[in-house]
DNA sequence: CAGCAGACTAAACGCTCGTTCAATCGCCTG
DNA sequence: CAGGCGATTGAACGAGCGTTTAGTCTGCTG
């Protein structure tokens, strides 16, 4: 190990880690001291207040975020040729390439975007401009058609996007498997590049041509 | 009017306004008694405390709920036999149909769902297994295939039409209109039942033939 | 008409919350 | 080595919470 981490960086660790699984208004201050392992007014101490401490959990959180979302948009590797990868970037495999197990960053996004806060508003707007812009790509490659509404579709794309997220152990609880494990995904990304390749009609003969990558 | 709600249905109506607005983590009971207009040692005397309070509007809500879904399942009508309409019986649209707007109702089951209480499970997989038959009536109709794993397809179809209204505030924002409205519906519906029917690249003359109703 | 029962209130209790404050510790600087 | 400064703590404060309690009012019952 490098170098061990702050006393503020293990505050605000074991906060994003509280926060992200039972909600900034119902964790207490006392909770993330004693995870943290120091006294409740260290905690003011650090970030001036509860509220600040949440802000700053926030904009940490959305930071990691963009760093991860920058692979998406910057590189224009070559791999934006194969049509399927292109589609199948989905946040979960996001999330499953960059963070590990257990990590408690998808939680804390999956509040922060129906938290009606102004840091979740900003991170919805972000998330559908690279949806709309990830629209017009496969369109422009003849991948997918805007659609007659491509507002709505964007929009469509992306919400369907974030229900397995918002979603995750509801359907953990009745798949028997998480659907951001890999072995989720597996199950998960066919059946939907299926659909949106040729809609809930498609024979299995023509789904056979997206099983190819590993 | 027949007759006057009793003041233990206005705590409980004004609990469950507030409750879908703000959580019940939020909301004290100090609120509840304002905006029923009595005090609060009678909140407390009529449901025993806070946490019955909440338990009693969730059983309610959950019946009114179960209420609606009996009309898609109860009724074995003629209207089954229109295979678009019947791919298009989203939770918006009975929503739509059953619900005063402004209702609270639609926000109430948002909470429910996301919640991690047993109220919240069970009220999932219902939704579930009603995906579950719904798809496998559409199979048997020919109106869609069962997919390579028809348990992953029918979560997938169900969380799709979950997110519409987990994200409404955030549609709203970016798209200028309530997608649980009729004018939101009406861009919603269409484009979704788009995809559904051929697939991202299905061309604009395919998806007039699903445009027919009002 | 006596009396009971339920609806309802005002006040208070005990508790926990976020925050403050004074004091101590350890380290770097001059 | 003197001195100051940030890190850290334990105790305390005031506010707001859910809940309790004692009491009043009202309408029904015998």
């Amino acid at each position: 190990m490098p170098e061990d981490r702050t006393t503020r960086a293990v505050i605000r660790d074991e906060a994003l880690r509280l926060f992200a699984v039972h909600g900034p208004d119902v964790v207490t201050v006392r909770q993330i001291a004693t995870a943290a392992g120091v006294s409740p007014g260290l905690v003011v101490h650090h970030f001036r207040s509860k509220d600040g401490l949440r802000q700053e959990v926030d904009q940490y959180v959305i930071t990691v975020f963009e760093g991860m979302l920058s692979e998406l948009t910057g590189e224009s590797g070559p791999e934006l040729l194969d049509e399927s990868a292109a589609a199948a970037r989905s946040l979960g495999e996001v999330f499953l390439r960059h963070l590990p197990v257990g990590s408690p960053l998808p939680g804390y996004l999956r509040r922060l975007l129906l938290s009606d806060t102004e840091a979740g508003r900003g991170l919805f707007r972000r998330l559908y401009a690279m949806s709309r812009e990830t629209l017009d790509d496969l369109a422009e490659s003849g991948a997918a058609a805007r659609g007659g509404d491509p507002q709505v579709r964007a929009a469509l794309l992306l919400v369907n996007d974030l229900s397995v997220f918002l979603l995750r152990d509801q359907l953990t609880g009745v798949l028997g498997v998480d659907p951001l494990s890999a072995a989720g995904l597996a199950r998960w990304g066919p059946e939907l590049l299926s659909i949106y390749a040729g809609g809930l009609n498609a024979t299995p003969q023509a789904q056979q041509a997206e099983g190819g990558q590993a």
